[in-house]
DNA sequence: AAGAAAAACGGATGATCCATCCGTTTCATT
DNA sequence: AATGAAACGGATGGATCATCCGTTTTTCTT
């Protein structure tokens, strides 16, 4: 049987062999690591840290935007974990802001969301499927908003993805050290522009 | 008598001889192509393009990113013209108001001006001196504003820098085509922050 | 358990990109 | 016209990128 037709349509790959799962996992680690420190992701240079042929590190990631994907997918699912306990909410405006809060936030203490949630498509199978998830729960969340009468008129959905990323980009760009701080920043203009969104 | 001494605080340099004016003229308007469209800039690639030396380019511009300077001065110049109009303006919040539409305005038609207001600092002493201008001017602007009780408590003018570049980036973000579509909805994440900043 | 097939590995290496250095040319000055 | 200074160009050494293929490891089969 062509091993092509039995994963054919499916998300799920064939399980990797273990050396090549524990070089995965090493590899991610290392990325994890450099994308905290804000450090450009260099290819070669992972390898060299995780110890691992410079193929290996190819092989698992063709570039570092899909490393970086692979380092934000735990973050992706924290999200969508908070997506689905917001639509459980009842109220429709408390469930919508609070999932922003939660995701301006994580774009602020995890470095590898921001090129993830910005970017205009995935570099992983894997990384499509998460956002598409999330993108389903939040059209949910947004609409309920909506629905409620609670958007100002002139708001769409295509505008959300690009206002909630500036939001974080504002907040990056601000001048303050401490991450404690920073976060503060990050809700202070999500306020600001939770207010001139919403219905007076 | 010691150059140094002769030009020594001041912002004028001597003046360039014939030929390396033509040759950084070329040079920038080379720089402005590729910045417009998008291109990422490779000084090496520059030198090609403009029919020039490596070191040239190199001489003139040590960076892509003072490149990118040298192109957004036009456009800083115009800002700082509108910015000087706009404190002559007798209403504080009209005046604060049209001129953050004009530069946001300005940064979704003038792609070197982002990365020049974005960037924490300057490459070439010329930008920083644009910069200081239109800051000093943005400060009258914010505080008449302010004193006039039209800002919200808690916006700082700290604040405003990042906010204005993260509107822009949204709009950028934002999956329109046509320059004009952008301009408009640059002009309603805008309008979202201004609801948002002004004491109602 | 042994052997074979498949999967993954590593790192040498050619290709590409970067940026400096220095011998030559052009310009301004007298 | 001569001289010194300023600017020029591009060859080139160094760094980074990413592929290819001979070797090793794992898994599957009997």
């Amino acid at each position: 049987m062509d091993p092509l037709s039995v994963y054919a349509g499916k998300v799920t790959a064939p399980p990797l062999r273990k050396d090549a799962a524990r070089n995965r996992q090493r590899i991610i680690e290392i990325g994890r690591k450099l994308v905290a420190d804000g450090t450009t992701i260099q290819l070669n240079e992972v390898a060299r840290a995780a110890s691992v042929g410079v193929a290996t590190v190819y092989r698992h990631f063709p570039t570092p935007q899909a490393l970086i994907e692979a380092v934000a997918v735990d973050g992706l699912e924290a999200l969508i974990q908070a997506a689905e306990r917001a639509v459980e909410q009842d109220d429709p405006w408390t469930a919508f802001r609070d999932f922003l809060v939660r995701i301006v936030d994580a774009q602020l203490s995890d470095a590898a969301l921001s090129p993830v949630l910005s970017a205009p498509t995935a570099a992983l199978p894997g990384t499509a499927h998460l956002l598409d998830q999330l993108s389903s729960l939040f059209t949910q969340l947004f609409e309920r908003a909506g629905a409620a009468g609670q958007l100002a008129p002139g708001i769409t959905l295509a505008d959300m993805t690009p206002l909630i990323c500036g939001i974080a980009f504002s907040a990056r760009m601000h001048p303050a050290i401490d991450p404690q701080e920073r976060a503060a920043v990050g809700r202070h203009y999500l306020d600001v522009v939770l207010n001139g969104l919403r219905t007076r």
